[in-house]
DNA sequence: CGGCTGATTGAATCGCCTCAAAGAGCGTGG
DNA sequence: CCACGCTCTTTGAGGCGATTCAATCAGCCG
């Protein structure tokens, strides 16, 4: 990968941070973005450790944790292709962020980074919108820890997954039943949801048994039912 | 209040959004904001309105609030004085805004808040860093929602409201018994936890019967040994 | 065929919620 | 001045949902 092609590859090229900019912002951060693959379970950065870089996300799924003085861990924020990722202008890393499926990423090293965001309104401006963006998933993702039950839990993930997975998802026939990849395991299901693995694998088993999902492998789900599922989520 | 003086008196002049600002962002600022008093309980926005304004908090305490389609409420934030309120570049709210003590706003309109964002570019990064840091606050708040108990979420609302006091915290001798009033109600207070109001109640007793802590007013809590509420907070 | 990891299932416990009632603080009006 | 009604808080009893602890099961690789 040479620097000069960096972006003319770049599978996100048009949703990501970069997306909106015009060929002078993107010849300044393609400047300074080096491209890099972490495997599934492979960490990018850790919670506490200096901030040295932010970054793009090209493929894959990412999370990031946080977890209390005693151990416990949460999933704070779940992170998709083409999601900006990291903490411009904090000295220190809050979260540790980590690949849930093998994933490619754009990485920036911090200063350089936020030169070329001081220099180029535009990016700053994408930066900005796309920091709200985030500010209101992790407040409804809140609401979600603080006032759903486990099994509004469950299924609510189950339908973002499904909304999320757009083309990769199949159906036999047009409104039949819709087969997704989930992009987590059960225990990173349980991080991301506040809940324990045991949990979230009883309330899958109480929608297998209630016939609105089937499960024919550990990763994959039908939603063989999804008014029935969005019943459940409480999304009413 | 004329326009030409309306900063010149802010009480957060200097720690608010406007802060950093020099003359000329001042005073594009100034030419768009006016002063709003709110009662106690009084709301300054609803939650699924059009979004028509942006605010800083000069005085007062606000909190937002999120509902589930079925009616369940959980507060997502809490705001003190000379913190930025609102969502600026949305279209629609999503949260509903609510004085919980008396409080006083220099309210923007949200056009000419964004155009004098965009002409301004120290503005634009100032809100870029507070917004930041708001994404911080609701992760942190999250790993509490998620991953802690009631006593560990009572106790640490509490040591958050005496880091907060700051100056209008009392004690009668160095290091001895620090005495706060609670911006907000047991109600309130559940709302911000994830709990319930006897919930609380019943946490609040349990501290005030292992000498922790003192009530001598319903809103006023006297914190007699920070140490052992630190323990119990999980603040390790 | 073992051994490993991740998922499922079961039984028992515990923490928080729900429902209900009593108590405290406070402004109003007789 | 005190009785009344209102709101907020506290306390109690009981139930439910999620966790904990433990065992079994399925898939996978050596």
């Amino acid at each position: 990968m040479t620097r000069d092609q960096i972006c003319s590859d770049c599978a996100v090229r048009h949703r990501a941070l970069c997306g909106a900019l015009g060929d002078e912002e993107l010849t300044a951060l393609n400047g300074i973005g080096r491209r890099r693959r972490l495997r599934r379970g492979e960490a990018f950065a850790w919670s506490g450790e200096p901030n040295g870089s932010c970054a793009n996300l090209l493929s894959g799924v990412l999370k990031l944790t946080a977890a209390t003085p005693d151990g416990r861990e949460l999933a704070v924020g779940i992170q998709y292709p083409a999601d900006f990722v990291g903490q411009p202008f904090a000295e220190t890393r809050d979260y540790t962020i980590t690949a849930v499926s093998d994933a490619e990423l754009c990485v920036f090293p911090r200063p350089p980074f936020e030169r070329v965001v001081g220099d180029h309104p535009p990016l700053e401006r994408q930066l900005l919108l796309r920091t709200l963006g985030m500010l209101d998933d992790s407040r409804r993702q809140m609401l979600m820890l603080g006032r759903r039950s486990a099994q509004e839990k469950v299924a609510g993930f189950l339908l973002d997954c499904a909304a999320r997975a757009g083309s990769k998802a199949s159906r036999a026939y047009a409104d039949g039943p819709l087969t997704i990849e989930l992009p987590v395991s059960r225990g990173e299901m349980a991080e991301l949801l506040g809940l324990t693995i045991e949990t979230v694998s009883r309330q899958l088993t109480k929608l297998r048994a209630a016939g609105i999902i089937a499960t024919p492998g550990v990763r994959t789900i039908t939603i063989r039912d999804s008014a029935a599922l969005a019943e459940r989520a409480g999304t009413a």
